[in-house]
DNA sequence: GTGGTCTAGACCACC
DNA sequence: GTGGTCTAGACCACG
């Protein structure tokens, strides 16, 4: 499968999944509408505890990357429906670490250059 | 004094101050080798457990902050031994973060616009 | 078709199905006495299963919407058989919502001109 | 203690259990910063599990009602952070049930006078 | 088969 | 003591 997990992360692994997910369906790896592997299935296949995996389903039906139907299965939303929440949180994120720079003296030509470097290697 | 406690902040409150601790180091408000207040008079002064402010100080040594001498205290360390890993750390989440604006299909533009923005206000 | 299927929404599909029929034949649409489209055909019509149709026939019957004669198929129920428990649902849920705007602080005005709003749209 | 369960109620335990604390929050009985029953206090106190207090906890939480310290435990947050987001929900119900009242061919007259009435009870 | 809820009991970090 | 996470296994409604 595409999610694996990594124990030696020290999140929770209900947020490993739903963060792994959430990026899947960003990238469009998992398209709009389409079906997710079952609740059952995967905590099967990652060999952890169905209510985990549950768990881990909720977080992201709460944050729009999904949605389920009871008795069907779970499906993907829409990218769209997403991405500006997405953002917001993205430039929020992004805020707060420029505003660090300014206490350690970064550059603005330091932080520029790095993210041009970074942003070519797409 | 110069440290606030945010009960409502989901981090723990020993990383909070700890944090707290190193931006006012960072910043130069408190400057090489000035002395920091003792456990106990900063656990009274934020009416919190001592074993609590232990164990921001830990932290805060640990991460090269500050160095103790036994029976005299604990003092800030020089800013210029910390800035290298703490600009590795900065650069680090930097990257993360424009990852992230991939997937979300933030343009470089807006980055930039945004950061500049940002950096101005300083 | 008239009905249409949201998979999105939360509630059980029968639940769609038989709340939406409630409401064509309360506006009229579906006439007193009309006959209403056979199990099998609704289900073929709305890609489910039958027995999901079969349930919502069920409670729509249940709640006095329709009636069924045994080998000649499924009829409208006339509204004003209806119209009096469907106005009591109405106004205890109204009841409820009003003591919840108690709670929240929200004045007989604001309501008031939020309804006269509404109904306009008609 | 001031919530009790009713297992009559379809409504999940959970649901049950935060939306009680909502009222309780939103009327004031529990004043902000106010601490909540913990966890296992008020599984006790309910005689159910642990699990399921903690889930009625993240509900109120992911809704703005309180806040959690890790091992301090859990408040109330202020009601003015909540009200905004609850009063766009109330005139979000309002509305369905206004356009409900259309197809029950309700007048503005009735529904007007029924409101005024229960308002009054206040 | 699916998702959702609940119980029982465990372990961890934090204070 | 507190909240948070996880496991194991059960039951229900829905399709």
């Amino acid at each position: 499968m595409l999610i694996e997990i990594d124990f030696r992360d020290k999140r929770p692994l209900y947020e490993q999944i739903s963060s792994k997910l959430e990026e899947l369906i960003l990238c469009g790896v998992i398209g709009a509408d389409e079906s997710l592997p079952s609740v059952r299935a995967l905590a099967m296949d990652l060999s952890i505890n169905p209510n985990t995996v549950q768990k881990a389903y909720d977080a992201l039906e709460q944050r729009g990357f999904c949605y389920s139907v009871a008795g069907r299965g779970r499906f993907a939303a829409s990218v769209n429906e997403v991405l500006p929440a997405r953002k917001n949180e993205f430039f929020d994120k992004l805020m707060r670490l420029i505003d660090d720079a300014k206490n350690l003296g970064v550059s603005y030509e330091e932080i520029d250059s790095f993210i041009r470097g970074r942003l070519k290697k797409a």
